[in-house]
DNA sequence: TCCTCATAACTTTTT
DNA sequence: GTTATGAGGA
């Protein structure tokens, strides 16, 4: 048993608790750098190195792609190259692959398409309309989100129908079933039903649950106070058999219940398995004293929560500091300014910086400051790689090379770019292709079509349909990324994006946009060729993009040289030595809408998750007056600034100022102050 | 059928 | 200050 010991070497004896307890559930209550990811990885180096269990056999998921990325990579070092047998994922991709497997079962065939949210949200207009839903009255947006609750809490359509309340729910019930069928007709699936599906898949089907559950032995799930309704179904299926599960979370980052995660799932846990061992991993590794103590006394704040002490032995490093600043302007080149100092000054590493913020709009006037000095960044998350358009137009022709029924795919790019296909040939289109039961690009070649449109039109259809057809020979052979290729260049997409660009640097940066999305597929073919000797195919890369698992890594070149840009959420799971904190102000931090919905403790705790971010030092800033729709309006501090101990924080008043609008600032600044104060 | 210009409505966080 | 929608002209 020496072999492969040193593994629990330096691991404190709560750590190495969790580590050796590998059979039977357990929960693990991590706070914040108290090396959870390290025991998890540690956990399942133990298993497989120590205990002799087949890599093979384990499961570990997680919440977002980075995360288990990470996961990943530090499992390659820790366990060696076995560690490719080993399944690390988030839920979806997980779910995501076993329907693609045995989703037949479910009624989604291995070709289905997996719709995102802005799919989703034309689907669902389409189902308005067919429902004969006024748009104006409920929005789509609202009926998304119902839809989406219902399906996170593995509501399907009939049983919602059954059980609504009032009169929104009674349209939300027939959207919802409209909804469905056209998820079917397009022989997809949204993100949702990843899950939902999945649960009913093994729910449902012995022999495809037995199946998972012999091939499983071992589950872990990290983030666990994240994870929904669906996703907890799902664990506790796979591990129904064996009970191994080891579930890994913090009910005081729960930061994500408005996408339906649900922190009870830790006290089920705790019902689910009442033999379930518990283990609280309270020292923390990563912050001063202070700034450890400034997270805690927040969240205490939050009242009733699971009893759990934080310490630390860190030094207790510099207070906190809070600075004012004019404007959001203001602010964010004082943020810039001061770590452009702190690197002359104190030789700091820009990479060792994160600059974060409660909405992705703040991150704009940082991005203008950022350029405006010179000063390298990365924005983390941000506006989706996948999201931009050009991206997702160039993901609906390939989404529509490997499933001809994507209706949305089809519609939004047979006009892209122009084809002189408008509204009216389309919506006669829909009709033909409703009448005949068949898809949109199906019925494209459809001689009769002439028929009931003008010939002209019907031409141009079928020829786009000859078209695509003609690319699709090539896809699944050798040269399918020359077949991809060509598609660009055929129809001169370049050229419609620089015509098309409102300057030609913004199109220069497009056309970028869509060859790095080629290298991305060219670099996983190659990967899957290596992976699967030679049997690379375009379907499953397509299948994978879509999933948007692999999109991100390509950015992650030299961040060390590049302060990092991120919403408070996206940090989540990181830790920086150096951490800024903007616009620390009622409304926004908390949050309107949170305030109005009277949902003060989740915004403490990200405020929470924020401040147990950083290693050594942690500023916060606060624009005094702030722009909202054009209009000036003058900031309150926030409320979780008074929650802090008081004697850990030095107020810097106004941070910076342009000189000749000094005096002004200063008076309007003492205005707005005084009327904090009088609030 | 496309394009331009005006106006309205909006903004939380993400797989 | 944006982005989504709509009316009206080419």
């Amino acid at each position: 048993m020496t072999l492969g010991m040193e593994i629990l070497e330096g691991l404190n004896p709560a750590q190495k608790q969790a580590v050796e307890t590998i059979d039977g559930p357990l929960l693990i209550i991590a706070g914040p750098g108290s090396g959870k990811t390290r025991v998890i990885t540690h956990r399942i180096a133990y298993m497989v190195r120590v205990r002799d269990v087949l890599p093979y056999r384990i499961a570990a998921v997680t919440f977002t792609n980075k995360a288990a990325r990470e996961m990943k990579d530090r499992l390659e070092r820790l366990v060696g190259p076995h560690s490719d047998a080993l399944t690390v994922g988030t839920f979806h991709s997980f779910c995501a692959q076993m329907l693609r497997r045995d989703g037949s079962h479910v009624g989604l065939s291995p070709s289905y398409t997996i719709f995102d949210s802005d799919d989703q949200l034309a689907l669902i207009k389409q189902a308005m309309e067919l429902a004969d839903i006024d748009a104006k009255q409920f929005p789509p947006q609202a009926v998304r989100s119902t839809i989406s609750k219902a399906k996170s809490i593995l509501v399907d359509a009939q049983t919602f129908a059954r059980n609504q309340q009032n009169y929104f729910e009674e349209r939300c019930a027939r959207i919802y079933h409209h909804y469905e069928e056209l998820l079917a007709r397009n022989n997809a699936a949204d993100f949702d039903d990843l899950l939902m599906r999945a649960v009913q898949l093994l729910q449902d089907n012995q022999e495809v649950r037995e199946r998972y559950q012999e091939r499983y032995h071992y589950l872990m799930v990290d983030e666990f106070q994240d994870t929904n309704v669906a996703q907890y179904r799902l664990a506790r299926l796979l591990a129904e058999e064996r009970h191994n599960i080891c579930v890994v979370g913090d009910p005081d980052q729960s930061i994500y219940s408005w996408r339906s995660a649900d922190i009870r799932n830790i006290l089920s846990f705790q019902n689910d398995y009442a033999d379930a061992a518990t283990i609280s991993l309270e020292q923390n590794y990563r912050s001063t004293g202070k700034i450890l103590e400034a997270a805690k006394q927040l969240i205490s704040a939050n009242g009733i929560r699971l009893n759990k002490d934080l310490f630390t032995d860190n030094d207790q490093g510099k207070p906190v500091t809070i600075h004012e600043a004019y404007d959001e302007g203001e602010e964010a080149s004082f943020v810039i300014d001061e770590i452009a100092r702190l690197v002359r000054e104190e030789k700091m590493e820009r990479g060792d910086c994160a600059v974060m913020y409660r909405v992705n709009a703040q991150s704009r006037a940082l991005e203008e400051a950022c350029l405006h000095r010179g000063m390298k960044y990365r924005l983390v998350g941000g506006v989706r790689f996948y999201q931009r358009r050009e991206v997702k137009d160039l993901m609906c022709y390939l989404r529509l090379l490997v499933n001809p029924n994507d209706d949305n795919a089809f519609l939004r790019i047979i006009n892209t770019p122009r084809r002189e296909i408008g509204p009216a040939t389309l919506d006669k289109l829909a009709t033909w292709a409703l009448k005949r039961g068949q898809g949109l690009y199906h019925v494209c070649d459809d001689f009769a079509l002439s028929e009931v449109m003008n010939p002209k039109a019907a031409e141009k259809l079928q020829k786009f349909k000859a078209w695509l057809d003609a690319k699709r020979q090539f896809c699944f052979g050798q040269n399918s990324l020359q077949a991809v290729q060509e598609l660009i260049t055929d129809m001169d997409y370049e050229g419609w994006l620089m015509q098309n660009a409102s300057s030609p640097r913004i199109g220069e940066k497009n056309i970028e946009n869509i060859w790095q999305l080629v290298r991305s597929i060219e670099r996983m073919l190659e990967k899957q060729e290596d992976e699967e000797e030679g049997a690379s195919d375009l379907e499953s890369v397509i299948k994978k993009l879509v999933l948007l698992d692999m999109l991100e890594q390509q950015q992650e070149e030299d961040d060390s040289d590049r302060v990092q840009l991120m919403t408070l959420h996206a940090s989540k799971g990181l830790e920086f030595p150096h951490v800024y904190m903007m616009g620390v102000e009622e409304e926004f931090l908390p949050h309107r809408t949170s305030i109005e919905e009277d949902n003060i403790v989740e915004e403490r705790r990200l405020m929470y998750v924020g401040i147990t971010r950083a290693r050594e030092t942690l500023a916060m800033t606060q624009a005094l007056t702030r722009k909202q729709y054009g209009e000036k309006i003058d900031t309150t501090a926030s409320r979780f600034v008074d929650e802090m101990p008081q004697e850990d924080i030095d107020y810097l008043g106004i941070g910076i100022q342009k000189d000749e609008a000094k005096e002004d600032a200063v008076a309007e600044a003492s205005i707005a102050n005084l009327r904090a104060l009088l609030d």
